[in-house]
DNA sequence: TACGATCCTGAAGAATCGCTGAAACGAGGT
DNA sequence: ACCTCGTTTCAGCGATTCTTCAGGATCGTA
């Protein structure tokens, strides 16, 4: 379900960022910006109910839709009482979804200054741009995607494949040595200088990291 | 139907105003101000979905909650993206429509400031006017929309696509270039001395911001 | 040390992007 | 009917960006 899910939103253009069970969507949900999350309410460690009435609870003001398979009224109003903007039951309509999805974010854009950080290096999403050491880093689309993908994953080695899927899209059948390329350029401009950030996994992989 | 709504939502403590065509709830909603609007499809006159579209098409951010019998996938893509904040399908438990109503008018009104000013460039949305130092800039009606786009997201990118449904409407179909030659036009008046605040985001959108 | 697999690099052609001037279009007003 | 203004489309340009290719460097292992 949640591949389901993760692969369609990336086919649409989306970051997706995947939690398995409640403790970690809620602390991933609650260090991070997101535009929407996507909550199913059954979950292990913690259940959905508690994670959108805790996230609310912080001031968390991210929009939250709720899927599952509990259609009674009750369920309903419950859901959306513990600050659910939406509600979606089970079996749904990807066409759907997706514009619930846009009917929520649209009201959704409430100003966050969205900052990510490794080292001295920081990419502001909201302007679309990032910098190291105070000095702007001039990206193109594909380096900035690449990077931002880095740094949201930052210390975690990510897959070829996955950057290639992330990155390019599902369907796209560029040659693996693009991505290769692409490591290349955005090494010259964020690790022009010691230390460097963007390491490579052998075999697996590319990986960004602070020393 | 309507007289059902309006007694159990009077119960609960709302002021309600029943419009019973399309005409005179566009009518009305467009020249009152309200916490939520409860819209059906089915209307003499003009339909529910023009309805919204036409709303949304003056700016009013009034939160739509959107009623009907029609249940295909479809029918609610078409509705949402009318600029529907809610969809709900007939028929339904009182309960949820309620809890769907505190969901929507939560979020409710975003307070708007009406007095815009990037550097020396200020904008009056009570007036729809705009000036630069001082000077009054003579803009046409996409102009400014599009130039209030930009103020109301000072600092931050905002995508094509984004600025296309904002200022073009839901469903419009016009060619990406329209917004290019706007964006020119903007700039020919805006940005005809220095310095330049309407700034190019490569492959992504456009920016407004101080130098 | 030698070898295959893997990764990096420079250059060059292909594709895309954003800007521009000109022209077509349509609604109102004269 | 004509003109004007605002909007939209079109074709073409220059520049940037993407992708591929071929060869060189590096790594892990036998």
């Amino acid at each position: 379900m949640a591949t389901l899910l993760e692969r369609t939103l990336r086919e649409e253009g989306h970051q997706v960022v995947v939690a398995h069970d409640g403790h970690e969507g809620f602390a991933i949900a609650s260090t991070n910006s997101f535009d929407v999350i996507l909550l199913d309410l059954m979950l292990p460690q913690m259940d959905g109910l508690t994670v959108a009435r805790k996230l609310r609870e912080c001031r968390n003001q991210t929009p939250v839709l709720m899927l599952t398979a509990r259609d009674a009224p009750r369920d309903i109003v419950i859901g959306l009482d513990s600050g659910a903007d939406d509600y979606l039951v089970k079996p749904f309509s990807i066409e759907v979804l997706l514009a619930r999805l846009r009917s929520v974010s649209r009201r959704g854009a409430i100003p966050r200054p969205v900052l990510l950080r490794v080292a001295d290096v920081t990419l502001d999403s909201a302007v679309r741009g990032a910098s190291r050491a105070g000095e702007a880093l001039n990206l193109t689309p594909r380096e900035y995607a690449l990077l931002e993908l880095l740094m949201r994953n930052t210390g975690r080695a990510i897959s070829r494949q996955t950057i290639l899927q992330s990155v390019w899209g599902f369907e796209s059948e560029v040659n693996e040595n693009t991505l290769e390329v692409f490591v290349r350029l955005l090494r010259a401009k964020v690790d022009s200088h010691e230390p460097k950030l963007i390491h490579t996994v052998r075999g697996f992989g590319y990986l960004m990291r602070e020393p």
